[in-house]
Formats: C-alpha cells, sequence, structure tokens
RNA sequence: GUCCCCAUCGUCUAGCCGGCCCAGGACGCGGCCCUUUCAAGGCUGAAACACGGGUUCGAAUCCCGUUGGGGACGCCA
C-alpha cells in the first residue's frame, strides 16, 4: 500500500509571515496538493516570551490571501491535534519520560548561566562549543538535586555517522562526535523546537520535512531521535534560503519582506506566490503559471540547491503581467478603498456606477505595475481637484496650444456625440487641417485633462469623464497665467 | 574555532548520468518597430559557465583542491 503523502508548514508566532517562510509554505503546499497528500499548520509557540496570538492570526491571513488553504491545523481542526505546541506539553513530557526510563536521555542540572560561560570559554580558546556531558552519570535520578531545576538531554553517542537522504541535496553526512547531547526539555517543562518537532511530525505521520536549509544541521539531531526512540525518518528536503540583494539572509533593510506588506502595497497574491516559487524552482523556460499548472508541474526534485536573491524589481513586474488579466469585477473590488486611499471622496464613488467603474479600471489596467499605482494614476479621471504636474504644464502648454485648445473647445461642443470615436476623428481632422501631428493637439488635451504628461489614450477618458467635467479641466488651465 | 551547504549573464534560471552550448529563456539595461503620451506588444543588442589541477578523443557538465558566499554551533525556532 502506498501511504498518503503528510507534509506541514510549522512557522513560530513571533511575527508576521515573511517572504522566506512564505515559498516554504508554497514548496509544501503544492507538493502536498500534486501528491494528493494532506497539508498541516503546526504552530510551534514553544517560546513563551515571544509567542503571541496577534503574530498567529497574522499568519493564517497571510496564508488565506495567498490562497495556502491547510487540511489540518488551527480553526480547521484534525485527527492529529491540537495543532498548537504550546497545547501538547504533555505529549512532550510523556516522550521524555519514555527516553529517561530507557537509559536514551538525563537530567542535567547545569544552570544556562554556567553553561554560557563554558560556551564563551570554548569559543574563545577557539574549541568547539559542546556539551561535556557532565551530567550524563546523573541518568534519570533527581535525587540530591533539591529545588535546582534539571533540563533533559538526549545521550549521545560518540562513534559513527549520520547521514541525511537529502530530497534536494543528496546525502550530507554529519560524525556523531560532532554533535553534542543537545537539551529535549528545558527545566521548567517546555520542550526545546528540535524534541517538539520530531515528537509532532512522528505523532501527526508527517511523511516529508520540506524546510529551510538553516535546519540542516538540526536534522541529525532530530534523526538521533527518531533512533532513539525506535521510530522510522520521514524523508527531509532542505530548500534554499532566500537572501538580500547583498547575498546575507534577506531581512527589513533589504525592503519589505512581510507578505501581508505586499498586499498593502498593491500586489496580487497569484503574482507573489508565481513570483517565490520561481525563487530556487523552474518548469523549461516558463515564468508564467497559473495555480493549476503549479500543482501540475511542482515536483521538489526540481527543485535547486543554490540561494536565491530576492527581486523586488522582477516581482513587479510578474504583478504587472497579472494585473493585465484581472477580471474587472475583481479589480474594482480591490480598487475602491485604494480610491478612497487616493483622495476619491466615498460620496463618488457611491454614485458612480459599477460599469463606469470598470471602464475607468480597464482603462489603466495596461499599464499598471500594482494596484495602488493604478488607482492613483486614475485618480484624475474622477471629479474633484487634481494635481498638476508645473513643469510639464509650463512645457507643453505653450501660448500656441492654448491658442489650440481654446479653438478647439467650441468644435467639440458642437459634436453630435460625445464618444471615443467622433473625438478622435475630430482631432484627426484637425490636426490634418492645421499641418499638426495628432500628438501636437493631444498632448495638451492630456495635460489639461490630467495634469500629467503621461495617461491612456485621452480620447476613452473624455467620454468617460463627460464633456462637463473634460471642459472645466481644459479651462482651468486656460485660465491660468503664461 | 568546529561542522554543514552552495558556486552559469547584475538578478531568477535552463543545461549538469560529458559532445546537440563559441551556453538558452526571463527581469533589468540599450536600440529599432508600433504608436495621441506612457505602458503593453514585436524585433534586436550588450551581458555568465569563480579559479587551478586532473579524468577523457572531448567538460559548464565527472573527481580533487583553492577562493568566495551562506548557514549552524542557545534551557530561540
Amino acid at each position: 500500500m502506498v501511504s498518503t503523502v503528510r507534509v506541514r508548514f510549522a512557522p513560530s508566532p513571533t511575527g508576521y509571515l515573511h517572504v522566506g517562510g512564505a515559498r516554504t509554505a508554497l514548496y509544501n503546499w503544492l507538493f502536498a496538493r500534486h501528491e494528493n497528500g494532506v497539508f498541516i499548520l503546526r504552530i510551534e509557540d514553544t517560546d513563551v516570551e515571544r509567542s503571541t496570538d496577534e503574530s498567529v492570526t497574522t499568519i493564517l491571513e497571510s496564508l488565506r490571501w495567498l490562497g495556502l488553504d491547510w487540511d489540518e491545523g488551527p480553526e480547521v481542526g484534525g485527527p492529529a491535534g491540537p495543532y498548537r505546541q504550546a497545547e501538547r506539553l504533555t505529549l512532550y513530557q510523556e516522550h521524555a519520560r519514555k527516553l529517561l526510563d530507557d537509559g536514551k536521555a538525563y537530567y542535567c542540572t547545569c544552570t544556562p548561566e554556567e553553561l554560557e560561560a563554558r560556551r564563551k570559554a570554548a569559543l574563545a580558546a577557539g574549541t568547539s562549543p559542546r556539551y561535556d556531558g557532565r551530567c550524563r552519570k546523573r541518568g534519570n535520578d533527581l535525587s540530591g538535586v533539591g529545588g535546582r531545576g534539571a533540563a533533559v538531554r538526549l545521550l549521545v553517542r560518540d562513534e559513527g555517522s549520520i547521514e541525511i537522504a537529502d530530497l534536494v541535496h543528496g546525502p550530507i553526512r554529519f560524525e556523531r562526535a560532532d554533535l553534542d547531547d543537545f537539551i529535549l526539555l528545558r527545566s521548567d517543562g517546555m520542550p526545546t523546537y528540535n524534541f517538539a518537532v520530531v515528537i509532532d511530525d512522528v505523532l501527526m505521520d508527517i511523511t516529508h520535512v520540506i524546510r529551510g536549509d538553516d535546519h540542516i544541521s538540526n536534522t541529525p539531531r532530530q534523526i538521533m531521535l527518531y533512533e532513539a526512540m525506535g521510530l522510522p525518518v520521514p524523508h527531509f528536503a532542505h530548500i534554499p534560503m532566500i537572501l538580500g540583494s547583498d547575498r546575507s539572509r534577506l531581512s527589513k533593510r533589504h525592503g519589505a519582506t512581510s507578505v501581508l506588506a505586499y498586499q498593502q502595497m498593491g500586489y496580487l497574491p497569484e503574482a507573489v506566490v508565481n513570483y517565490l516559487v520561481r525563487l530556487g524552482w523552474s518548469h523549461g523556460d516558463q515564468e508564467i503559471f497559473s495555480q493549476e499548472e503549479l500543482v501540475k508541474h511542482f515536483s521538489i526534485e526540481k527543485v535547486g540547491k543554490t540561494p536565491a536573491v530576492f527581486d523586488p524589481v522582477k516581482l513587479e513586474w510578474l504583478n504587472g503581467q497579472y494585473i493585465k488579466h484581472v477580471a474587472p469585477d475583481r479589480l474594482t473590488a480591490l480598487l475602491r478603498p485604494l480610491w478612497e486611499a487616493a483622495g476619491v471622496s466615498q460620496q463618488e464613488l457611491f454614485q458612480r456606477d459599477e460599469a463606469w467603474l470598470h471602464r475607468v479600471a480597464c482603462l489603466f489596467q495596461e499599464r499598471a505595475r500594482t494596484v495602488t499605482e493604478l488607482a492613483s494614476s486614475s485618480r484624475f479621471v474622477f471629479d474633484g481637484k487634481i494635481e498638476r504636474d508645473k513643469a510639464v504644464a509650463l512645457k507643453v502648454l505653450s501660448s500656441e496650444a492654448k491658442a489650440r485648445l481654446r479653438a478647439l473647445l467650441p468644435e467639440i461642443e458642437a459634436l453630435p456625440t460625445f464618444t471615443a470615436a467622433t473625438l478622435e476623428s475630430l482631432f484627426r481632422m484637425r490636426a490634418e487641417a492645421l499641418g499638426l501631428k495628432l500628438v501636437d493637439l493631444a498632448q495638451p488635451f492630456r495635460v489639461g485633462l490630467s495634469g500629467k504628461s503621461v495617461s491612456p489614450p485621452i480620447f476613452p477618458i473624455m467620454e468617460l469623464m463627460g464633456w462637463e467635467a473634460a471642459r472645466r479641466r481644459v479651462e482651468e488651465v486656460l485660465e491660468e497665467e503664461g
């Protein structure tokens, strides 16, 4: 029988979900969906000092925004729950007890201060800061310790080696002699990361552990735990990290790293997903993938070994590609709050009908790279005060240009119908009659209407604005001095 | 200091069980076309196998070393 693939994403709720974590989640999710397996979300909140509920909320929200739904985990439950480690403490303690009784682990009464001092001394002496095993003799016997707290350490034999059969890196070998007796349970009874992970992965029947490269050095310790408990080891896949432009670990100083920050900046979740998946994975020459295509083509074997530099410029390009194809109703829904933020009054947004808003969105969507940018560039089509670029006005609105604008107004007024088509043919005729290019008439008009030198084609814009509003705008610049 | 990982254009990458590669695609950058501006689109240009040794008739592709980068060495995760 072929057992079902079960993978997990296990963030610690000590902050927002950053793009590195998001990609790890994405790879796990894609692997699960591709294999028809189960994607589990587990919250690793054993660090009570730093874990917060707000952080849990943000992480769930980020995953949902990206479209990464989990089959088991917080809010959806599942047979292997609870899915927050803080609610699983007795499980860890039971397993630690068993390891203690089997002689696989022992109590350690060294204090954190003592350990820190020894670690520093070792580093200063240029030797490896490993725990020296001085409490091994104590075994599971806590007598004579008094009120002093005791941590539990795994007993690690010194001989032999451990090999990780890594799905992306191939075999990776560690010598046991380089590893030390690490802590399983802290003196306050809380499990450490390495211990909780293994217990949970066992209890949740995880078949594939897909996580960042930075966990490679934890893996041999975790394998030793599986061995100590006599349990089968899952498959491991360590995916390369995401770096900043200077090739160091990606952090805030490299720009936005929070997934939700990209939502706020007007990025589409499918663009972010598409960008992240290509950081370390590829499928021939294809750059743009639908979610279905990703699920169909994704494979862990095709994940590269090289760390990738996060490139916001390419993300922006991809977002632009996606924006071009967003359906008008969805785009308009995204735009409403952003238009408002850009200064369009609530009242006007309410008065305009949906079809009109769609037409505005469609006119601008081809040339916007973010939804936010789309909102601000299309703002002038609405009624109300607009920003005028002084330098542009000075350059484009010469006295001849203004004279031409003035001459055109009554002709437009006389048009039987006020549409993009009739406007365009009028402008073309006038340009030809004057021995000018269309641009010579259109550009002053554009500046008059929008205040800027760039915009979508002005004729459909004028149709959308309506003659009254358009004329008011143009008269505004005609009345100015100069 | 010890251990581990990685190494193709500025960036993401294809190729990597050897010849099809004087290395392909994408972003960005330059040019041209299209064009009412700007985008978009089309065409096009510059741009890389880190270095040194092997193995081989033949290496980006295999092996070793060097260098460079990254990660880990917590009663953090």
